[in-house]
DNA sequence: TTGCTGCATAGCCATTTCCTATACGCACAG
DNA sequence: CTGTGCGTATAGGAAATGGCTATGCAGCAA
């Protein structure tokens, strides 16, 4: 079955001739007649009553005009789709996000994709490094906000911002009334890490060489709320990036003090597959980060 | 746009990759595979993000698909609906009925078309000789019920029956008691007749041509109902066609008598469009007249 | 590295599609 | 009755299309 044909019937439908349907369909009277003649030969019914001197439309011949217009209609409206489409920054826009940044920093940049992208709509995908790496490769999120490095062939990254890591101490602990605190006073073996998996533990191991962290001891937390918590309760310090202890997140349960500069950070940065088709999306999340007031995070 | 080109972006969407898709669809991988990138050069946006080693539908590629889908099955719905219409009984069918016959005839035709050919709807239109010759030469109606002669060019016709006139006349007048006329007793000028452009009017003219008919007197009737209450009320007797005085039209006002032999009558026959795509359709009328039971006219 | 898989590209061929020219039938006018 | 105009069908040829095979190239697994 071909559109022409479809048109040329719903033409001939309306002008009730060939050849003023033909030049409305801006072809000659030859070709839509063969046309008209190979699609009830298709179907194998008879959908024009051809008379000496007159012809008009069977009753089969309207109904199926009647399913034409609406099949050609549905084609047309694939057109318009991909109108409205062309915009790339309507649309869904899937962004993974790894678990210790998500919550700090997603409410914020999700107010400030509201002003900087108003069609875009996120879906949000929390995960850990390695999986999110999937994700982008194989397309389940067009986009991520990972720590750096970041390697991974076919796809690139740009940094968004350093994020500092901060001592995290119960109250009343020795630590709480330090104004800094150099890295190597942060070991031994009351230092609570995440659990294996999560990235930012390797950072923390990186930046504090000194910690014990045989893996599966009880000192390790599966996330940074939970270390939060079992530090609060006494269970021992910790390193935590600075956004999960400002803003919303301070309370009184726990004292966060700064390392000596150089206090060690990791650099937070979007990645994305090198064939995105949306890169106008792309720069709209680094534009809508920029935005962010008073982070707790060092713009770069 | 091509059908095929949708086709293959659903295939495609369905398995995921371009070789199984083009399995799918039996074809080539590389036809599909240039058959999608017409399609987005057409469409103009990027459907599908092609990656080393991974290739995934974009956000609007999946809207698209969406929208396809749709008009793929617009299409194949007009497969069914050919396909249904394939029965020629099946459908509308415009049954064109000349004005002194369709008042008698219709309701027993439509109760036997109903045996006959359950599936085919019947839309009566009902007008005079003339009109209805045009009717049928421009499609307006697929086939009339009419009188013979009927020698339009192109146009079929088939005798149903022959209905002979009789005589009707006033309660109590002269003739009300005799068994038979001679139609030659049928003149002067109290005839009632129909008004000219009925071709009863004129069967009736040539059948006792001593009638006095002066075009446009005050013994003019728009229609057999209203001459029989012309009769009725006393302004003349008049010839009518036998099935509009039998059966349920029988009343106690007026008197019918039969002429005598050979009555003069008309034949009435069914025409339609040499041309005409369902002749099974008119073969169920032709079936349908005549198992109408204990008719008011002559069987052939 | 090597082979395998999967997509893109190139070149070729068959088919399709559209055109022009022409034939044919009908209607209308002279 | 005949010529002319209108509308559709048919025929033949040119151009465009759609399909194929062969091949290139990148990623991935052994």
């Amino acid at each position: 079955m071909k559109l022409s044909a479809l048109r040329y019937l719903v033409a001939f439908a309306d002008e009730g001739s060939f050849s003023k349907a033909a030049e409305r369909c801006h072809v000659s009277q030859p070709t839509l007649s063969v046309a008209l003649q190979n699609l009830e030969t298709e179907l194998g019914v008879s959908l024009i009553e051809r008379n000496k001197g007159h012809v008009a439309l069977t009753e089969l011949g309207w109904q199926v005009v009647g399913q034409a217009r609406k099949a050609l209609d549905e084609t047309r409206r694939i057109e318009q789709v991909a109108q409205l489409g062309k915009d790339p920054l309507h649309g869904n826009f899937r962004l993974g996000v790894i678990h210790t940044i998500g919550p700090y920093l997603l409410p914020e940049l999700i107010a400030a994709m509201k002003k900087v992208a108003p069609d875009t709509h996120l879906f949000i995908e929390e995960s850990m490094t390695a999986l999110l790496a999937d994700y982008l490769k194989y397309g389940t999120v067009d986009a991520a906000i990972i720590a750096l490095p970041f390697d991974i062939p076919g796809i690139k990254t740009h940094a968004l911002y350093d994020e500092p890591f901060e001592v995290v101490v119960p109250k009343g602990h020795p630590f709480a009334k330090r104004k800094q605190i150099p890295s190597c006073d942060v070991r031994g073996d009351d230092v609570l890490v995440l659990k294996a998996g999560n990235c930012f533990r390797e950072q923390v191991l990186d930046a504090c060489p000194e910690i014990s962290h045989a893996e599966g001891s009880t000192h390790e937390g599966h996330s940074i709320e939970t270390v939060r918590c079992m530090v609060a309760s006494g269970y021992g310090i910790s390193v935590l990036p600075a956004a999960s202890l400002g803003g919303i997140y301070r309370n009184d349960l726990v004292v966060s003090i700064p390392f000596e500069t150089p206090a060690p950070s990791r650099r937070v940065a979007l990645a994305w597959r090198q064939g995105f088709t949306r890169p106008q999306a792309i720069e709209a999340i680094i534009q809508a980060v920029g935005m962010i007031e008073n982070p707790s995070y060092l713009h770069l």
